[in-house]
Parts: structure tokens; sequence; C-alpha cells
DNA sequence: ATAATAAAAGATAAATTTGTCTTTTATTAG
DNA sequence: CTAATAAAAGACAAATTTATCTTTTATTAT
């Protein structure tokens, strides 16, 4: 559904926000740790998402990754769109680059439906729902 | 949402399913130029399908792939299941191994509904249905 | 039987994704 | 100002997926 890169990012983000609730913040080791992931790879991942603003870093000591009270307006869906692109959102489930509503593949319409379900569900899932969860359903971010 | 081979797979399966609905049998290089695929690499998806019985295929002149009555009860989920395994099924949304109904991720119940609405239109598309449609659509197998 | 045909199988290569290691830059505390 | 810290960036490598090319096997028609 998501490529492996796409899911440490949704972990990732719903870690940190999980963590930095309190206006901590929380380092790329813990949270490679704390999502199962490689500890570069995801931080290059969470670079990318820092750049574009859906989460917040900070360098040097006391430094780390958070998010501040615009990034817990962002949704899964811009994690989503940022990481793998929007072919979840608008792609052809067959893989047609052409198919469109006046070309459908056979397909067409089931797969819209799909892709909404899946549309709806991110976006309305905001990052800052997961800074107000329980700390005991983090360890279900890793394996 | 499936694997490119996945893609091509569904693709020249109801390419296969249109152009033998007669009876008839469709070569290799058909179903590569008919939905936009490497030929040897479809080739290899297809030997796979052929020899799980989704569908069929014949060597020697008059030779190609076809499917039978048997093989249009098969739906879609079956072709899906033969080349992408059970992850768009039963994984999880997260790539957790180990997320489940007693230790679900954050977002287990909402990739439930989704994985369940994909599972089930691909269930109930059967092979056959393709071998009742219009030749014309055909081309939006391609690109 | 033989030649032609077409799928099956095998080997190899290119491209992409995922993972690792090292160096650089920014920030903070002392 | 300096040393320590932590993210950013860069280089590289492994693994997987996708694509290409060649050889083999089975089948048909002559």
């Amino acid at each position: 559904m998501f490529s492996k890169t796409c899911e440490y990012a949704i972990r990732a983000v719903i870690f940190i926000a999980q963590k930095t609730a309190d206006g901590s913040r929380v380092g790329i080791k813990e949270v490679a740790a704390g999502i199962d992931s490689p500890e570069h790879f995801i931080a290059k991942i969470l670079q990318d998402l820092s750049r574009k603003g859906i989460i917040q870093s900070q360098k040097g000591p006391t430094g780390g990754f958070y998010l501040d009270a615009q990034s817990r307006k962002y949704t899964l869906a811009d994690v989503v769109h940022v990481v793998d692109g929007d072919q979840i959102f608008n792609g052809c489930g067959l893989g047609l680059k052409q198919c469109s509503e006046t070309k459908p593949c056979p397909l067409h319409n089931e797969f819209k439906k799909i892709r909404d379900a899946i549309s709806k569900m991110l976006r309305s899932t905001h990052l800052g729902e997961f800074s107000e969860q329980l700390e005991q359903k983090l360890v279900f971010l890793k394996r």
C-alpha cells in the first residue's frame, strides 16, 4: 500500500507526536529505536519532512524532532504525499498513466472507491491526535 | 497498492479473458503489446499463473494463453495472491509484522476497513466477467 | 521424421529501493 | 571562545524489483 519508507515515516511521525506532546524534543536514536527502523534511513526521511515543514527539528544539544502547533494540524495525507507522492491518491490501480474518467481502465470505478476511502482516512487523521493518546500505545509502533 | 508485476498480471489476465472469450488462444507477443509490458517479463508472470492453474497455456503452433471454464471462476484476488502474496489482504498498513487485533497499531481499525474493501472488490471480480465485455475496452489496458 | 512455432526456463543486467557509514553544519552549555 | 551535542548532508553498498536476452522443451503441421 505504502513504500517501506512511507511506513517508517508514518510510524516516526506518530512516535514524535506522542513523545513530544509535552513540548519536549526527541532524538533520532530514540525515534529509530522506538519504531524499529534504521537510524540513518529514518533520519533522511525526517529531514525531508522537516524541510517541508511537516515536522520541526533543532540541531545541537537539547535538539531533536518535535511538532509545533501548526504541524499538529497536518494530516497523515500530508506525510504520505511528501514521501510517496500522489500515486496512492490519484494513481490508476493498474498502473496506467492515461487512465481517467474518460478513458477508464476496466476497474477504474472500483479503484476510485478504494482510493477515496484511503484519502478520506488519511486526510481525517491529524498529527495532533497522536499527541493526545496514551504512552502505552507506543509499543505498537515497533515490529 | 500493487507491485508493478501485479499490475501487469491483472492487465494481462483481463486482456487474455477478453481476447479468448471465443475459445481462441493469444500469444505472448500480443499480450505484451496489448498491455504495454516487457514481453519476457510478462511471460514469466503468466508462467506462474499458469502453473497455479489461474490461466491456461499451450506450447507450439496454435499455442498461446487462454482461460478455461474453471479459470473464469477465479477472481482478481486469486491473481493478486499468486503475484503479491497476502500482504494487501492481511498486512499491517504501517508494515508492523506483529500488528493484530490484540496488539493493534494506531491505525489498525482504519486500515482494516480499507483492506476489507480491497479484498471484497477483488474477490467479487471474476475473470469470466471480462470475457463478456466489449472489445472496445481493450485499448484502456495500455499506458 | 522434420521443420516451424510458441511457451518455459535460465542467465544476466539495469534500475530502484532500502540500509550503512562518514563528514559537515548548526546550536548549546560551560 | 571552546567543546560537546545532535541534526544535515554526502558517499557508498546491499537487497529487491524490474527488464532483457538466450537456450530449451513441447506441440503442431507438413
